[in-house]
DNA sequence: TCTGGGGTCCTAGGACCC
DNA sequence: TCTGGGGTCCTAGGACCC
């Protein structure tokens, strides 16, 4: 049976966002009206541009240059912080919204939503739907989104990115032909900038041609990216809107810091500090990990990760950092200039699932009851007002 | 004052086993 | 005594997404 799929993507999220959230404040200029983008902290060394206003795009910004670089292209660019509590009160707005239209909806990520409709139109045109979901949040909700509607996921999605802002598209089947096809490969959904540039190479420009080229060369040359990537350019896509959320699969945390570390006692303290993070947020999700993963960035951009498996799956905060320290240790190459430091942990299960373990010892059940107590601390007080030594006597933003 | 942070998935190669 | 082939598990690195 044929589905009915709808993309729902907010305009210029961030700084739509930061404009009603500033205005909120007092704020007397719309920045969706100015040249302005969000951006990083550049004293941090991370100003990047996060999200740009049509006017800052019309002077050739784009999202992820340096704050510096997007300023050379517009002299009178003003530059606002992001405010991530604020974005995702703004999203759960949205998703309550369209919980009045379906409950099958996959939150793909905190500006975008696929809804399955299929079994909820209620005898009415999806189009209709679609102009009412688009008006409601304009009028209610005061930003402007695009939705794509489609028999697919990808379709869908890939409707919804046509043009912008405040618009509604189709990309059914027969309208593949003549709306996807002449677009360049690169606007292929998960076809990026490593992989164009090489069908360019193939002589492959558009998603037309790349439709139309022998899917069995696509394999031989990309393997299982090669058939997927022949399917979207065809418009296959049989993914199903996953509208139950799903347990995160790891959990990492990483921090560029605001200037190179060259020795190992001050890489450590930024792994224990990140150690905390990661293993607390593990906890807030009832789960365990049963691997550690330590990620390093040089001065150069060089990146490297070591990971290792731990005795037995735990969410201790004790047990996953001496781990994490000896990935470090054996990882750091002495001398080596440091600008990030990553800790992830993988291989998660639910707090349930653990198997009861021989090399559980009393003292791990002490350090595990320490966590829980500061856990309820952080919990109560927030995050940072419970901190560690180094955490205090250092300015890191961890 | 050059280049974020949080994810998922895939691949290639090595170790190890039968 | 010169090199098999299938399988699994593990790790490092990379591609891609927002």
């Amino acid at each position: 049976m044929e589905r009915k799929i709808l993309h729902v993507d907010v305009n210029n999220a961030f700084l739509s966002w930061t404009a009603i959230d500033l205005m909120n404040k007092g704020f007397n200029i719309d920045i969706r009206n100015i040249p302005a983008v969000i951006g990083g902290d550049e004293e941090r060394r991370s100003g990047i541009v996060l999200a740009k206003s049509m006017i800052a795009k019309a002077c050739g910004i784009v999202t992820g240059e340096p704050l510096y670089q997007a300023r050379l292209k517009c002299n009178n660019l003003q530059v606002f912080k992001p405010n991530h509590r604020y974005y995702h009160e703004c999203s759960d707005k949205l998703y309550n919204l369209l919980l009045e239209y379906t409950d099958h909806i996959e939150r793909f990520s905190v500006d975008e939503c696929f809804l399955d409709m299929t079994n909820f139109l209620m005898d009415r045109k999806i189009e209709d739907i679609a102009k009412e979901i688009n008006y409601r949040v304009k009028t209610e909700l005061g930003f402007t989104v695009n939705i794509g509607i489609a028999e697919n996921k990808l379709l869908a999605k890939m409707a919804s990115d046509f043009t912008k802002p405040d618009k509604i598209h189709t990309l059914y089947k027969n309208e593949i032909y003549s709306k996807m096809w002449p677009l360049p490969v690169e606007e292929l959904f998960m076809l990026g900038r490593r992989t164009a540039p090489k069908l360019y190479n193939m002589g492959i420009k558009t998603i037309g041609e790349l439709a139309k080229t022998d899917e069995k060369i696509l394999i031989r040359k990309f393997g299982k990216q090669g058939k997927m990537m022949w399917e979207y350019a065809n418009g296959i896509d049989k993914s199903e809107v996953v509208y139950i959320q799903e347990k995160p699969k790891g959990i990492g945390n990483s921090v560029t810091l605001p200037k190179d570390l060259g020795t190992l006692t001050e890489l450590e303290e930024i792994v224990l500090l990140l150690t905390e993070k990661v293993a607390y947020r593990l906890r807030a999700e009832n789960m365990i990990a049963n691997t550690v993963d330590v990620q390093l960035r040089t001065n150069n951009f060089e990146n490297t990760s070591h990971q290792g498996k731990l005795e037995y799956a735990t969410a201790n905060t004790k047990i996953i950092y001496e781990k994490a320290k000896e990935l470090l240790n054996e990882m750091y190459k002495k001398g080596t200039k440091i600008r990030l430091v990553g800790v992830r942990v993988d291989g998660l299960l639910n707090k349930e699932e653990k198997q009861i373990s021989l090399f559980e010892t009393e003292r791990n059940e002490k350090q595990q009851k320490l966590d829980e107590t500061l856990d309820m601390i952080k919990n109560k007080y927030g995050y940072d007002k419970i901190s560690s030594a180094t955490r205090i006597k250092k300015d890191w933003k961890i």
